[in-house]
DNA sequence: GGCGTGCCCTAACTTAGATCAATACCGTTC
DNA sequence: GAACGGTATTGATCTAAGTTAGGGCACGCC
């Protein structure tokens, strides 16, 4: 159907299609992007899927007096935005926070979610995995303080790395500035360089050099109310 | 396939299912719940989708100290959750604000979504409007301060109910508890209290007798930073 | 080498919103 | 009509975070 995956692909490719990174390798074009880039711009329409591959992005939000949002963190393997399924023209603005790589797929020639249930079963699990990360996120504006919020963002990154591979047990590499910190955290960056001192001064993580590191995941955890429940994929 | 839309509807049944409102209207249960009735807990499995037909309700998270965030509002035509259509557990909770009549259909003789591109399409389309209110309200919870913040809340409701002709261009029924419009805006009650007495005050809005009207809706719109383009389910 | 630019870090002061506490105002129920 | 539970309202005080304004360091560029 046109409003959700467009024609189905041409016949007799035998290509398997059961999950998303079925979707992508294969017929992806990877494009290496600076720092700050604009991968989808408001309005435009849906011309591709992406799927970054490297470095951290971000969807956001822009008020008209410059305040700014950041509504999303993605990580490698995380689908840019999902207004590619239906016709529409981009809503949420996605960009780099650090130069990144990422996979570009054309939505015309989409497979039809009719002839891969698993992918479109795929795909709509992904969208709520998405949707329970942001629900997170909104507990961590409207609720946890500055310490929390922070402590929480690292022990989720360090779990959505972790499941691509990209972390250990207690480090990964965090290059995110302290600004972005603050428009993801809906602080000052000011306040997150102070908040930061604590976290440091309290012996649970060092961040150096571009590398996080805890010291004491446990007692992170419990300072964020940090439940990795929420990013389980519940394959049941 | 089981893991999106289970079995396929029995044969000859000859309704067509081309949107959210096909599928409930003739199949569904209507059920008449109190205020602060839990429709969805956590951990159980989706037996059933629900519609809620009159009322406010809620999802909203927990944390283990007792604080609370609602992360959407719900109003009549919402669907409660989209969960029933993956085979998951109940991963956001979802109650009332305010005493409710719900309609329910059965997840388990759900239509299947390939027979129906239509159905797969509007429930699409609903769960990304649903996902770019949640980012305005991240918005709201990061970079909205309280008064600003009420003044979106009500602009948002007033958009969203005069689509189910619910409002006026200037007024609707507003029975949510300032505890619930505090839970929902990060902020306390007292200091809702406070804010809606600056509107009031400032001849924006009157609320009384569970009826707020808006004086000046340009205006109101204006401080609120609001633009109804995010709500419109731009159909193209 | 000097200079700009982008981050990081810290301090001094201000403010939005939290907390605590008291009173008022319902609509129910007995 | 009294008593009660839930909600709204307001005041006084406190605190987390904002604002403003520096200085520092690393880098790429002319």
């Amino acid at each position: 159907m046109n409003t959700t995956v467009r024609s189905a692909l041409p016949a007799g490719d035998g290509r398997r299609l059961d999950s998303i990174h079925d979707l992508f390798t294969g017929s992806m074009r990877e494009r290496e992007l600076p720092k700050r880039y604009d991968v989808l711009r408001p309005d435009d329409a849906h011309q591709s899927a992406y799927m970054l591959l490297t470095g951290y992005a971000s969807r956001y939000r822009l008020m008209s007096d410059g305040r700014r949002l950041i509504t999303t963190i993605l990580v490698p393997g995380d689908v840019c935005d999902f207004g590619f399924l239906t016709n529409s023209r981009v809503r949420r603005p996605v960009a780099t926070l650090t130069p990144c790589r990422i996979g570009e797929i054309s939505c015309n020639p989409l497979p039809d979610s009719a002839s891969w249930p698993g992918l479109a079963a795929a795909l709509l699990r992904r969208m709520q995995r998405d949707d329970v990360i942001a629900d997170e996120r909104m507990l961590t504006l409207g609720r946890r303080n500055a310490v929390e919020a922070l402590a929480h963002l690292f022990c989720e990154l360090r779990e959505r790395l972790s499941a691509v591979k990209l972390a250990t047990a207690d480090s990964f590499a965090l290059t995110i500035a302290q600004d972005d910190m603050g428009d993801t955290l809906g602080v000052t960056s000011v306040h997150i360089n102070r908040s930061l001192k604590v976290l440091r001064e309290t012996g649970l993580i060092t961040l150096e050099h571009g590398t996080l590191t805890i010291h004491d995941r446990a007692a992170l955890e419990r300072l964020a109310h940090f439940d990795p429940a929420y990013l389980r994929d519940e394959q049941d």
